[in-house]
RNA sequence: GGUCUGGUAGUUCAGUUGGUUAGAAUACCUGCCUGUCACGCAGGGGGUCGCGGGUUCGAGUCCCGUCCAGACCGCCA
């Protein structure tokens, strides 16, 4: 027998008891007469001591030799402290060992094993296993199986099946690049891992399964980001004879419920607001509502005076930054340099101070006197002791770099709580998205996306015009989930192929088996996907995924651990009748 | 593909205007310490300043290139 209790579970009450215990080696502290070993599991630490009365020579002396992050086996006495520690939840007991074993010795660690490591990232993820015995670390990935038994537990209780569906399948060049695996048996021939197990979910419904759920891995060979992995993992859900509201309804319900059982939080009926609304209020189709800084549309106050370059944008937008007319001019010329830069790419901005007397301090005051300003700052919602600030230019980019400085100074504001819960619905998204390089039009949602009821004759006249039954869940600025209701029979769904610039035999040889399912009697359906590595991140209130994972890719999805990926040698590559053309 | 930030001891970092032998903390090793729990005290070892080139009497420091890491933009149906 290994261990009799765990290192976590020992209290006042045990007090005599022989016990058994294993696990690491936290921190020694010698003292010389006596010696005091923390030693740690999953479940928490014990001290260990050895003294010069208590102990016998040998044990003492051997203890002495042990070092950080041994495994040890010990055996021993549960005896009260003679000062014990409160911020321990042992902390009244210590272990008197009367013989232990090393079961293994250890290198010392490249970083310490303690809640704040000196390790840097790279570092950590390269000594991933060691990572994982830091409690930040252990807590997340207990924190996510919690979240993940909570979503099986809801959506069981709801009638849906899980079932498992395929990771090798068929590459399709419509949304993100596929990885593909190369298949041996049938030469010149690859698989793709799926981007989302999408048409099988669909299959299933037609299948007659009604309700369906999926805790699976999604693969996209696309750039990485904080909150973005090339694999990782989606609550895939789908469900028969129901219309958007139903979804919306079961997976508020879903949310609401991890909200409550894992957090404690209790919310109202989420908020909605079409996507039109998300983009002219907030300049994102996943706006941040756990502040304000609404977008205040300036165009007829701030239009046909003599100001060129407002005169001549499509677009004249401002939003109020609380308390931002203190800022010095050297602050607002930062703020300025900020939206200047690339990544925001505004050319320039335009800013009114609110003064506490009411009189107000723009940058365009040669232009506008104190009764226009006075309306922006109407428009804008700005009160005294506010800053606006304005941009200005085509309707998309100056929405897009507004709402970049939205969340920048909600970010220096603190505005941004990570335990405000603040979910909204997203819906009527368009149908389809112009692409502008190549002109062409494609699925915003993905292909399978039914249009509004009633929308399909306008495929042909405004592509763009054309909104659909789709939806986000948003929580806190964040896409948690998206879905939509589908396309269930064959002709609306070449319909819409045709307008994606599919041929007919294009669409017959990449999706034919879906549309042949159709014209055997497919059920309205629809579904939703939720990110679970993103929710459980927002949920345990941090922003980067990676902790949640428990073996993540860096930044140019490597797995620095295994050092992956890496080259496969000639034969390899001549059985999968493979030839590079580069260099390995 | 692009923008920005960083790379100096095992680790996290500091390093002034380009100037003597590159520092701190922590980790590690040795010794001391009669109740520690971030133990304390004394001492010690530990450096290809990412890599390559250039400027200079002299480069951790300036310039060019390159690699790696992180954040972001593009991308992510």
């Amino acid at each position: 027998m290994y261990r009799s209790h765990t290192c976590g579970e020992l209290r006042a009450t045990d007090n005599t008891t022989e016990v058994i215990l294993s696990g690491w080696v936290q921190t020694i502290r010698d003292k010389g007469f006596v010696l005091w070993i923390d030693l740690r599991d999953r479940y928490g630490i014990t001290q260990l001591v050895f003294d010069e009365e208590r102990s016998s020579k040998a044990v003492l002396e051997a203890a002495k030799d042990v070092g950080r992050e041994y495994v040890l086996q010990v055996k021993g006495t549960v005896i009260e402290r003679a000062s014990k520690n409160p911020n321990l939840p042992t902390g009244d007991i210590e272990i008197l060992v009367s013989e232990f074993k090393v079961l293994n010795n250890a290198l010392t660690p490249p970083f310490t094993i303690e809640d704040v490591t000196d390790g840097g990232e790279d570092l950590r993820m390269k000594y991933r296993y060691l990572d994982i015995r830091r409690n930040p670390v252990k807590e997340n990935l207990i924190f996510r199986h919690k979240v993940t038994m909570e979503v099986r537990k809801y959506l069981s209780e709801k009638e849906f099946i899980e079932v498992e569906t395929p990771y090798l399948i068929k590459s399709t060049p419509e949304g993100a690049r596929d990885f593909v695996v190369p298949s041996r048996m049938n030469e010149g021939q690859f698989y793709a891992l799926p981007q989302s197990p999408q048409t099988f979910k669909q299959l299933l419904m037609v299948g007659g399964m009604d309700r369906y759920f999926q805790i699976v891995k999604c693969f996209r060979d696309e750039d990485l980001r904080a909150d973005r992995q090339p694999e990782f993992t989606q609550i895939d859900c789908e469900m028969a004879f129901v219309e958007q509201e139903d979804i919306l309804g079961v997976f508020e319900g879903l949310t609401r419920h991890l909200l409550q059982e894992i957090k404690g939080v209790q919310v109202g009926d989420f908020p909605r607001i079409t996507y039109d609304e998300a983009m002219r209020r907030y300049g994102n189709d996943k706006p941040d509502i756990r502040f304000g800084m609404e977008f205040g549309e300036l165009n007829t106050v701030a239009q046909h005076k003599d100001f060129n370059v407002f005169n001549t944008a499509e677009l004249v937008v401002g939003i109020a930054v609380p308390d931002g007319a203190s800022y010095t001019r050297k602050e607002i010329d930062a703020l300025v340099d900020w939206v200047r830069r690339p990544q925001v790419g505004a050319k320039g901005m335009v800013y009114v101070k609110c003064n506490p007397d009411g009189t107000y301090k723009s940058s365009v005051d040669k232009f506008y006197d104190q009764e226009d300003l006075a309306q922006w700052a109407k428009i804008t919602g700005a009160k005294a002791g506010d800053l606006i600030c304005v941009l200005s230019g085509s309707v998309n980019e100056t929405r897009a770099q507004l709402s970049a400085l939205r969340m920048e100074m909600a970010t220096r504001l603190q505005l941004r709580k990570a335990a405000v819960f603040a979910p909204l619905w997203v819906t009527d998204f368009p149908l389809l998205e112009l692409d502008e390089e190549t002109g062409r039009y494609h699925a915003m949602h993905h292909p399978f996306t039914a249009p509004k009821p009633g929308q399909i004759s306008m495929l042909e006249k405004d592509p763009g015009a054309v909104k659909a039954n789709a939806y986000d869940l948003v929580l806190n600025g964040n896409e948690i989930g998206g879905g939509s209701i589908r396309i269930y029979d064959r002709a609306t769904q070449e319909v819409m192929f045709k307008h994606l610039g599919f041929s007919e035999e294009e669409a017959k040889a990449q999706f034919g088996f879906l549309m042949d399912a159709f014209q055997y009697g497919a059920p309205p359906h629809g579904g939703i996907a939720f990110g679970l590595d993103r929710l459980v991140a927002i949920l345990g209130g941090q922003e980067t995924i990676r902790d949640f994972i428990a073996f993540p890719k860096n930044n140019s999805g490597r797995d620095v651990m295994i050092d992956a990926p890496a080259p496969i040698d000639e034969d390899q590559l001549k059985e999968l009748s493979l030839k590079l053309s580069v260099p390995s």
